[in-house]
DNA sequence: GTCGATTGCGCAATAT
DNA sequence: GATATTGCGCAATCGA
């Protein structure tokens, strides 16, 4: 967790007034430190696949004030873009959040639902007993009316009658 | 989707070689553009509000060659941190899309388990029904047992009853 | 073609 | 001290 500190850059401040900077750059053990954007080209003529034209800071003139990165357009758009990118970032995570969440509930609602299914199949195992135990009665309430060892009902062959198939979906 | 074109940049390139660099820019359609780490101090010892005294590169002395920035260490530092970075992202990313699919898969044994609960009630409600059906069978074989419509032998209307899958599996 | 939304990436601060 | 996370800004790209 945390939540870093971070300070809030005060867009257009140090634009007004930077131009050149080098490297150095003092890091003072306190301080925060804002990325300039100085932008330069990357191996240009790289050696993978899409190569490009190098042409680093070409002479050709530039339109606007002294450059993209000092107008205000520039500096607009990027803040704008800045919040979209903030924006989005705080959507995905909230819908990451949501998605475990729903795991959560899933999980949940499964453990409900076996059970109950748990319940049910007792039930009718209960259920089946009582049957065959009837089947049984029944039996030998016929089968022996008045006689001993008489057996001469049996007509219900139900021989493997009462066979539950455990089969086993899947 | 879409996935950009990316393009691997060698650390410690430019670095050597790069000293000055002003706005411009120009920004070649295939061209990546790499970002010059150059920092600036942000509201140096600011107490809490926007912070007015600029300050930048106070005169304190910076230990190392020449600026943090331009050591070995640093670079190496960096590289290794982006390193992470990335690698940490890619298992956010996975992590993210793994739950997603959790989601799926509990969704789809959620309505498995429903079929089931609801196969399962119908039988519980077959065999109830059975049972009453056998209960006034026995109550009219009790109520009237020397009638003209005795019928001693009819008990085994098993008809299809007792088929039940108890499939439990997983 | 402008503008918001995504996405990959590097940096730096912070957490582990 | 080193790696892992996290917030953030930049730029490229996509989509409306």
């Amino acid at each position: 967790m945390s939540e870093g500190s971070q300070q809030k850059i005060n867009t257009e401040q140090n634009r007004g007034t930077v131009s050149v900077i080098q490297s150095q750059a003092s890091a003072p053990p306190g301080g925060s430190l804002q990325q300039v954007p100085q932008l330069v080209p990357v191996t240009p003529a790289g050696g993978g696949g899409g190569g490009g034209s190098s042409k680093a800071t070409p002479p050709g003139k530039m339109k606007k004030t002294s450059g993209d990165k000092d107008s205000d357009e520039y500096r607009q758009r990027r803040e704008r873009n800045n919040l979209a990118v903030k924006k989005s970032r705080m959507r995905s995570k909230q819908k990451a959040q949501d998605t475990q969440q729903r795991v959560n509930e899933l999980k949940e609602e499964n453990e409900r639902l076996e059970a109950k299914i748990k319940l049910l199949s007792k039930e009718l195992s209960v259920l089946k007993d009582l049957f065959l135990e009837h089947a049984h009665n029944l039996a030998d309430n016929v089968q022996a009316p008045g006689v001993e060892g008489a057996s001469p009902a049996h007509n219900n062959n139900n021989n493997g009658a009462c066979n539950n198939n455990n089969n086993s979906s899947q």
